[in-house]
RNA sequence: GCGCCUCUAGCUCAACGGCAGAGCAACGGACUCUUAAUCCGCAGGUUUCGGGUUCGAAUCCCGAGGGGCGCACCA
């Protein structure tokens, strides 16, 4: 919401309630001020957490003394007052811890500082760790300091921040407002740092490949477009980082990761953002069969340390991420579910009555190839609960991918399905380069055809492949769904830290 | 893009054609063991914005804007 940054003044009979509330803790800043206090000190030495105090001392009986002085900061977040003796919560990263406030106990300055104190202020503190009558652990506290006034009121204490246009949008104040939203951005941040832990464990290099790039590549989506000014040519934001990372296998890296934000400029739901993370990782000497590997080992690590369990939650359904998961043959499962066994060799009329039969859409220039994917899509991937890689998807709709040695109309890929979504995407990468040129020229004739998806020729990457690309097996792993599967969450906008909206008003 | 829902105090929510209210936060006061502290008192509003209907609109209608959900496209 617009806010006048101004300071207003105090004769100002028309100022909102907002500024009546950011001016009284202005006035109290300022009061500190006068005292020769500084509310905006440069820095704080602290001896300790919140959390390393419980860790060190949870346990004890009430009302005892340990001796030990510890010095805290943190923002207040609670604040019970009763007279000479004040309950203080005060909250680091690490947690919360209570402050008890003893009139007859806390320095002069103490008592300055409290009567400026808000909620939401960023104090430090220091005092003797007790245990109060009740047994809550507290700092007995004798000496406060205002490390940061906050000017403007906190959130509701109990019920938090609801809005979800302000939580999003002001991503700041929901994290310190409302734990869940913190529980699901540490599982983010743990499962994120395990991947990469895995994946270095595992002998990958984390790389960096180009984010504006003349021609993105590598997937099947529209992208963002901008202009650099320097070269004066128009670039394109990344839908994937593929073509570069197996440009490196070429120059000779047998094992690379990069973490990727990729943009697509698409639709937006709880399942789609623009703006999103992927970890993609190649591998030379593999194949497909070495990527379902490698997709099950390094989304357990992720689970093992960020939610320490292999069941989750979401909405009503239970899952279970227990490895070894099954790895069903794509034309197998699709015979099990409809009946009829389909091949992309089928005349097209076939399939299309199984598409027909189960309210399948598709459009008149579709292959079998491409009908069997779509039905792969819209009939089997919603009946997928617990994690399952399924495997063999026409190569009509795998132009990257290598195809199956004993038949050609088949890709030696696999995707990962949990939950009724794709997580991975994964397959032996294409390395003879007449058959990509063939593979793009196809795709620019569907471009020719109006497919605004069709995969743009690159002939930077062609000439890569020239060079000799080995036998490598390649997975891209979309982060964000797996954070959401991690945390339970629904939305993807719940585990993007500031998700794309309209631009805010401050008029 | 299409459809549905939503927007009231800093926050969370009432009032649903008839005086805009509560809790929390704030402000003044009481209180040395609370932890959603309690108690007394006091204040806080362009009901998102612009039109319209009506004796009277937060409420009904039209339009605009923000957000959400569903469908379509996509991972």
């Amino acid at each position: 919401m617009p806010e006048d940054l101004a300071i207003p003044s105090d004769d100002d009979q028309s100022q909102g309630a907002l500024d009546a509330l950011i001016a009284e803790r202005k006035r109290k800043r300022d009061h500190l001020g006068s005292l020769g206090v500084n509310p905006y000190p440069s820095r704080f030495d602290r001896t300790a957490s919140a959390g390393e105090l419980h860790r060190d001392y949870d346990g004890l009986e009430a009302d005892q003394r340990t001796g030990q002085i510890a010095t805290l900061a943190g923002r207040v977040v609670s604040l019970r007052g009763h007279g000479k003796l004040i309950f203080i919560t005060l909250a680091d990263q690490s947690g919360t811890i209570q402050l008890l406030i003893q009139e007859s106990r806390r320095s002069d300055r103490a008592g300055q500082v409290l009567e400026a104190l808000d909620l939401g202020d960023w104090i430090g503190t220091s005092g003797e760790v007790i245990t109060s009558r009740r047994g809550e652990l507290s700092l007995d506290v004798d000496d406060l300091q205002m490390l940061s006034k906050a000017l403007r009121p906190l959130p509701d204490k109990w019920h938090g921040l609801v809005e979800t246009d302000t939580r999003y949008r002001q991503r700041e104040v929901d994290l310190l407002a409302n734990a869940e939203s913190r529980r699901v951005f540490d599982i983010r941040f743990k499962a994120i740092a395990a991947l990469r832990r895995f994946m270095q464990d595992d002998g990958f290099v984390e790389v960096e490949t180009p984010i504006l790039q003349p021609m993105a590549g590598g997937a099947i989506a529209r992208p963002f477009f901008t202009h650099g000014n320097a070269l004066d040519i128009e670039l394109s934001l990344r839908i994937a980082p593929e073509l570069y990372l197996k440009r490196l296998i070429v120059g000779g890296y047998e094992k690379v990761f990069e973490i990727a934000r990729n943009f697509r400029n698409e639709g937006v739901d709880t399942r789609h953002s623009p703006e999103f993370s992927a970890l993609e990782a190649y591998r030379a000497f593999g194949d497909f069969n070495d990527g379902m590997d490698l997709s099950e080992s390094m989304i357990v690590a992720a689970a093992e340390a960020s939610i320490g369990t292999m069941t989750v939650t979401v909405g009503e359904r239970s899952l279970d991420l227990t490895p070894p998961w099954p790895r069903r043959h794509l034309l197998d499962w699709l015979e099990a579910v409809v009946g009829v066994r389909l091949h992309p060799s089928d005349p097209v009329e076939k399939v299309r009555a199984i598409c027909d039969a189960h309210h399948c859409e598709y459009l008149e220039e579709w292959t079998s190839g491409k009908l069997i994917f779509e039905l792969y899509d819209t009939v089997l991937l919603p009946l997928v609960t617990d994690p399952v890689f399924v495997y063999g998807i026409p190569i009509d709709v795998s132009p990257l991918a290598r195809s199956n040695d004993d038949d050609p109309t088949m890709a030696d890929r696999f995707e990962l399905c949990i939950d009724g979504k794709e997580f991975v995407n994964g397959y032996s990468e294409l390395n003879i380069p007449e058959v990509q040129v063939e593979r793009f020229a196809r795709e620019s004739q569907l471009a020719a055809q109006g497919d605004l998806e069709a995969m743009p020729a690159d002939a930077a990457f062609v000439r890569a492949l020239e060079y000799g690309l080995p036998p490598t097996s390649g997975i891209g792993l979309g982060i964000d769904r797996l954070v959401m599967l991690l945390a339970g969450v629904e939305a993807i906008r719940d585990v993007i830290l500031f998700p794309m909206l309209r631009p805010e008003s401050f008029d």
